[in-house]
DNA sequence: GATTATATGTGCATGGTTTCACAAATGGCA
DNA sequence: TGCCATTTGTGAAACCATGCACATATAATC
C-alpha cells in the first residue's frame, strides 16, 4: 500500500504483468485470475497477488481481475499512461535497429533525437531521423527536457556518453554497450547485453 | 565448491564479472582485487568473493586475483571456453540486426542458420546468410546439433516457434519476442524486451 | 435464502541472499 | 627475520523474498 518502499524486484515484474494483460485484452478476454496469469508467466499466483497488493486492491474475490481496469492501474503505477521522449546515442548498426524498432512508439516511448560523433554521419538521415552531433547532447537534452536515453555506442565511449547525458539532465538510461556504467545512485540504468544472456544459459548446457 | 547447487542468481553475475575481467585485461592490467571489481560493478566485494567461492579458490590473500587466470576459470565454468552454434529464427528488421551484431561471434556464439517463414524471404540472402524455410527447423537443428536458438519473430508466433525448436532439440532460447514463453523446466530461456526495461525505470521518474 | 465453488488479500513461516567481521595467508620492507 | 598492510575465503547474522494457508468476499445454482 505504501508506494514509498516497494521493492525494486516487484517493480521489475509489473511490466511483465502489464504485457500479459495487454496480450489477454487483445485476445478479447475481459476477466482473469492470478492463477491464470501465474500459469502464463511461470510465477506463483500468491506472488502476483502480493505484488499487486503493494499498490491497492484491484481484484474481486470469487471473480478475479477486470483486465482493462488492472491494465490501466498498472500503466498509471509505472507511469506509462503517458508519452516519453527518448534520446538515442549511437547511429551505427545497433542504433539503426533501435531507431526502427516499432515497439517503442507503440508503447509511448518516442525517440526524438539521434546523436553520433562520426562527422560522416552527422547531418545525414537515418530513416526518419536527422543525425545530430554528439557535441549538441547537452543543449538538445535540456531544450527538449528529455529524461530517458538509450546508449548504443561502443563500450569504450559508453561511460563518457553516460556522464554527458546525466550532466544534461537524463535520469534513466537503457545501455546496450557491454559495460557496467558508473552512475550516481539517483540515476536508473538498465542493461541489454545479449552475450551476457547467452553466457548465463551455457552454464546449464 | 559443490557446483551442483549454485544459485542461479550467482550464475547470472558471472558473465558480468567475466566482462569486467576482459575489460581490465584489454586495459593491460594483470592483477585485480574483489574491491576493485566491486567498485567497477556496483556490487559488494564480499558478494564477489562469495560468488567465486562456490567454484573454488581463485585468489591469493594479500594480493587479489590474477586476471587472466580468473578470466579463464570463469570461461570454463560458464562453458564459454568453446564455440557454440546458434540458430536465429526471424529475418525481419530485428533478425537482421541480430545477425549483424558483431559481439556474438567475438564471444564464441556463431549464428549458423537463419530461418523465416515468409516465402518472399526464403532463399534470399541476408548479409552472409541464406534464409531457410522455417519448415526446415527440425531437420536443420538436428543435423547441425544446434542447442541454442534466438527467437526474433512477432509475439504471436513466438510460442509456436519455441515449441518447434524445443522439439528439435534446442535447450536454450534467447527470446526477443515480447511474450513469456511456456517451456519445460529443463529448457533455459532468457528474455530481451527493451520496452520492459524502459517501463521498469519510468516508475522512478 | 442457503449452499457451494471460486478467488482475493494477507499474516506467518519458510527459504534464500547479502552483508558483516574476522582468522588466515601473502608480500613488502626494515 | 619480524612486522605491517593488505586481501582472501567463510561462518554467522541480518535482511529480504517467496510460498502456504486461511478468513473473507463474491457469484452461481438450487
Amino acid at each position: 500500500m505504501n508506494s514509498a518502499d516497494v521493492p525494486d524486484i516487484v517493480i521489475g515484474r509489473l511490466p511483465i504483468y502489464l504485457r500479459a494483460l495487454n496480450f489477454l485484452l487483445e485476445a478479447g478476454k475481459e476477466i482473469t485470475a492470478s492463477q491464470e496469469l501465474a500459469a502464463k508467466l511461470g510465477i506463483s499466483s500468491a506472488q502476483i497477488r502480493k505484488d499487486l497488493s503493494h499498490f491497492g486492491e484491484f481484484g474481486k474475490q470469487g471473480t478475479g481481475y477486470e483486465i482493462k481496469y488492472l491494465r490501466d492501474q498498472l500503466r498509471k503505477i509505472l507511469k506509462v499512461d503517458r508519452d516519453w521522449a527518448v534520446a538515442l546515442v549511437g547511429a551505427g548498426d545497433l542504433g539503426h535497429a533501435i531507431a526502427h524498432y516499432g515497439n517503442f512508439d507503440k508503447n509511448g516511448f518516442h525517440i526524438v533525437a539521434v546523436f553520433d560523433r562520426n562527422p560522416r554521419k552527422i547531418g545525414a538521415k537515418m530513416g526518419r531521423f536527422r543525425i545530430l552531433d554528439s557535441e549538441s547532447i547537452p543543449t538538445v537534452i535540456q531544450d527538449m527536457d528529455i529524461q530517458i536515453a538509450i546508449i548504443a555506442v561502443p563500450a569504450d565511449s559508453a561511460q563518457q556518453v553516460a556522464d554527458t547525458l546525466i550532466e544534461a539532465g537524463v535520469r534513466a538510461i537503457l545501455n546496450y554497450a557491454p559495460i557496467t556504467l558508473n552512475v550516481p545512485p539517483e540515476i536508473r540504468v538498465q542493461y541489454i547485453d545479449p552475450v551476457v544472456h547467452l553466457q548465463r544459459m551455457t552454464y546449464y548446457l
